[in-house]
DNA sequence: ACAACGAGACGGCCCGTCTCGTCTTGGCAT
DNA sequence: ATGCCAAGACGAGACGGGCCGTCTCGTTGT
């Protein structure tokens, strides 16, 4: 039942080709008014030559973000936690922040919340590598005694993640550059009494 | 350019029959699947008439659900803070796991971000008016001397709806219910090492 | 040679608009 | 109050349009 297409004939001027114009669209067109047929047509491709190695349009774009974004991250690890979780949600924000990439980098999410195998594409390839650092960066504290060793990394990743995309998701309040600080802040004094 | 339907003579027949249809369907069908000519076929109702109301199928989805959970809201108040915000995030995260109706809540969350005024109406219907009483249980918290008063509220209300529904944007890790205790604990008590 | 390629035709689904003819409603005259 | 009437909402569904995903075509490249 496989129909798979062979591999090492693949085209690599169309495969760039196509990277080519969906990162021009991204960055020109909001997530809805990108199809597969305008991809096609400014790649100079045949559609089928699309359908034949990607499954939607998110998937060519968790592809480009996979290929530009994977060698820039590397969480910081300066000795100092607090700064250095600060560091990494300011760099998060900054791409949601962007005008046209920030509201392109949620709708892929948003689209990912009702394509399962887009949401395992994206998890593996975009958000677990940064979030598996994060959480070495946490074990490292708490072995040097900056963090609680009672506290289970998984929490403290889905606070400060879950904090920064909280506001981008419901757009309650507009995202603002000092959130991270005061999230990072908040989160490791507590927000309990002082003992 | 107003070219508003006259309010004082719509059917309230044909309202609630898109009502229930919509509901039917939101409780069996993905959200994909939930089309308005599908809406429509099954209240018997012409689509002129769901379009000369609501904006998107979306729209109407927020309509049953203001209409149904706006009244079984309010946040508790026992006295104990810590108690409360495990409470409040448990019954929310009980929406998360159902099923249909976690997946289908989160695809209407997904939607907002492509279409503004979804993301106004949900906002201020749904989520707006529990996040402000979060903030003034909070506040009270704050006067009673069990959360330190130098935390923003805003912040902390980040922390603790996006520690919930950043497992569900995401799905790393399967939900789980004991996750309010461990997100509001750490929060609460900090990661910092003691003082 | 064979399979991927560019090009584009094709049927299908749903969109949002538009016409029908019918039914309901609120305002007005009696 | 009661009956009449015009306005407009109603159910039904036709319509053009856009994009989907599949399917031919020759053509190209390996």
């Amino acid at each position: 039942m496989s129909r798979q297409p062979d591999e090492s004939r693949r085209s690599e001027r169309a495969r760039q080709a196509i990277h080519a114009a969906t990162a021009e669209l991204l960055a020109s067109t909001s997530y809805d008014a990108i199809t597969i047929e305008k991809i096609a047509a400014q790649a100079g491709v045949g559609k089928q030559t699309i359908y034949r190695w990607w499954p939607s349009k998110a998937a060519i774009i968790v592809d480009v973000w996979a290929e530009v974004i994977a060698p820039r991250a590397a969480f910081p690890d300066t000795g100092d936690l607090e700064a250095d979780l600060r560091a990494q949600l300011t760099r998060m924000l900054d791409v949601l922040v962007e005008p046209v990439l920030g509201l392109n980098y949620m709708a892929v999410i948003a689209d990912s919340q009702r394509d399962e195998r887009l949401a395992a594409d994206l998890s593996a390839r975009i958000f677990a590598p940064r979030i598996a650092d994060t959480k070495d960066r946490l074990r490292l504290a708490q072995a040097a005694g900056q963090m609680r060793d009672d506290v289970d990394v998984d929490t403290v990743a889905d606070l400060l993640y879950g904090g920064i995309f909280f506001r981008s998701l419901f757009r309650l309040v507009p995202l603002d550059r000092t959130q991270p600080d005061a999230l990072v802040a908040a989160l490791i004094r507590g927000i309990g009494p002082l003992r």
